[in-house]
DNA sequence: TGGTTGTGTGTAAACGTTTCCAGTATGGTT
DNA sequence: AACCATACTGGAAACGTTTACACACAACCA
């Protein structure tokens, strides 16, 4: 029943060595009729469970993956999370999980503390991999890991994820289809999310191929007040405007309720499109327009990549995977009111402003 | 750099024994200035870390708290698990987390792993405090552990939670007042979750002592289809039902969705009270009238809980804490529509039924 | 009979730490 | 000069495992 029951009260109620109790309880040596039936009775009695510490030590490895993702807020990672969680349990491995709050300086702590309790792969995401000190570590070392969320960081680093640019572009090609041609695009965390960057590019990417105007955007916080506020200076500077498309789906959600304070309308007066298909997009009213991006499978994924590195020779054979996502129509993007029918005039461009309304910036 | 340089390759670069590097390092003895310097450009220069796993073999202790819960899906476990984080992180601990997904055996089974990895205490969720395998394990050892959400077991575990049927006794009077007195209780996992069996306990009470009919009991799973069909159902048995109180947000969120798949209106046509107060409630339109529970602050406190049991004998006291909620009105509650006098007549009961509607049932 | 094969077992080393203990200087007293 | 603290250091044991190795014993074959 105790905890601190170990091989060798075992070996000496057995009457026998702690050698042979090893060996009959981990079927990894020859062992008699007799010797196995004493061994499985004593360990049973003394309620036995190997102390993982002593085996990981001896073993030098600990069937533990960790991981760091910016936060469990958002639905999106705690779904992926879930899908590591199943898909390592499986086969019997933990996670070890961190939460790094958006702050590379956290996330290279929390690979420290990972690295220090001898895990045997890492799944993570990063703020940005193209300036992550926590990623060159991770590559001097011969640990596999492996990105999620992260996508197309182009430094050969292993990752699973869906290509934001590619799934932005195609939002903008519906928000273009529907009429919009003067869009703003909403971010938390630009400088800090390079998927919000990706989006944003690819968003512009299709605006621009479609001869609108350059959208703009509009760095906001989570504070209600100060998005309403933010908002609401968009759209009287911007009253052209016709539709948001949010860097993710908290986010947009954050948003149609802020249109509301101000008395506007989802979408009658404003169209609204989010990123990521958390499950909760489809329970509100107006439904949200978003990309669903396969969170679990993601980290089912990931940590299968992680397994089979470890199981067969050690190292992450690179193999990143871009998985594929949809589009989801929804309640909150409807085609311009036909009213207007403004939205072609280029627009005044301002390098700053308050109210973080910032223009045609491409990276922090 | 590498992650296999061990306090023995420091000791050789600084030409001197691992006992002394060990103290150096640790602070945990005397040293002189020589030794220490040396010790510290070795230790820098071959960019050494602990192995923890040697450390916690020696030192019988891992500084990691194991945590089960149900699933990260309910963005009420997110919170407190975050909580969790991040009051372990400031004292140096780490956090092993498992789902349990709502099944007893998984919980042990989560436990054991746990136990084999040493952790120095858990926090956990169970289905079932009262008949939970686990929970007794957890008692029969002498690790500090600790119950969120789970309360009022009765049963002496240390626990940290809201009191349940209190706020359901308080919906309860909340929906009287709004002349709701044909409520009915929508509930997942009625059978696995005690929060839900004791929400539904205060709802009683509440209408009890308002002299209303007793509530339904309506059981259904989170499949978008099967709730409607389950809704429909309910609507057309209890046509007089004005108000549901559904057994947390997520789950009203989801009968909202139902009830106007159905072509009913929030609040117009029936009301929806919710249960946990989740931040995406609030956001959302009608917004969600709920009970708000400090989930992150209950993972703060069990968690803070454990580590001083930790840092000071070894055992926690106890101090079990009920924390305060709060009700949070919202526009999913209206006061009754005035045109239709109904709801004072009594109702047929049935025992069973199709579509999962079952009255009068307590527990499992 | 002597050798080979095989099966079952125990001893002991290793994994990376911490820490007790005994030792060696050094310095300051008598 | 002998003594004793004091400050520092290294050897070695311990934590709970796995596993290489050596040994003992039986059975089999020539």
């Amino acid at each position: 029943m105790n905890s601190k029951v170990t091989i060798k009260d075992v070996a000496v109620r057995a009457g026998c060595s702690i050698a042979t109790v090893s060996r009959v309880l981990n079927k990894s040596g020859p062992s008699s009729a007799a010797s196995r039936e004493k061994v499985i009775a004593a360990a049973g009695e003394l309620g036995f469970q190997f102390n993982e510490l002593g085996r990981s030590l001896q073993s030098q490895r600990t069937r533990t993956i960790g991981v760091i993702v910016p936060t469990l807020a958002n639905p999106v990672f705690a779904d992926a999370i879930e899908g590591i969680q199943a898909t390592a349990d499986d086969s019997g491995y933990q996670m070890l999980l961190n939460c790094a709050n958006y702050d590379p300086a956290r996330e290279e702590e929390c690979l420290s503390t990972l690295l220090g309790k001898q895990v045997d792969a890492v799944i993570l995401t990063v703020s940005d991999p193209a300036t992550s000190q926590t990623l060159a570590t991770l590559r001097g070392l011969e640990l596999p890991y492996c990105l999620i969320f992260n996508q197309n960081t182009g430094d050969g680093h292993p990752e699973v994820g869906v290509d934001n640019t590619a799934a932005a572009d195609i939002v903008g090609d519906v928000l273009v289809t529907h009429g919009h041609h003067n869009v703003v695009f909403v971010a938390v965390r630009f400088s800090t999310s390079d998927r919000s960057r990706q989006r944003y590019a690819g968003l512009c990417q299709a605006m621009a191929r479609a001869g609108c105007p350059e959208p703009q955007l509009l760095e906001v916080d989570y504070e209600p007040e100060n998005l309403e506020l933010a908002l609401a200076g968009l759209l009287a500077r911007e009253p052209q405007t016709t539709a948001l498309f949010a860097s993710n789906d908290m986010l947009a959600l954050a948003c149609i309720r802020g249109l509301r304070a101000l008395g506007k309308t989802v979408p009658d007066d404003i169209s609204v499109v989010g990123f990521d298909g958390i499950s909760i997009g489809d329970l509100v009213d107006p439904s949200l327009a978003t990309i669903v991006t396969p969170g679990r499978e993601m980290g089912r994924q990931a940590a299968a990549m992680m397994i089979t590195a470890l199981e067969t020779n050690g190292r992450a054979p690179g193999n990143s995977r871009a998985l594929s996502f949809t589009f989801r129509p929804g309640g909150s993007l409807a085609p311009r009111a036909t009213g207007t029918p403004a939205g072609e005039r280029s627009l005044p461009r301002r390098s700053t402003s308050p109210l973080h309304l910032i223009t045609n910036r491409r990276s922090e």
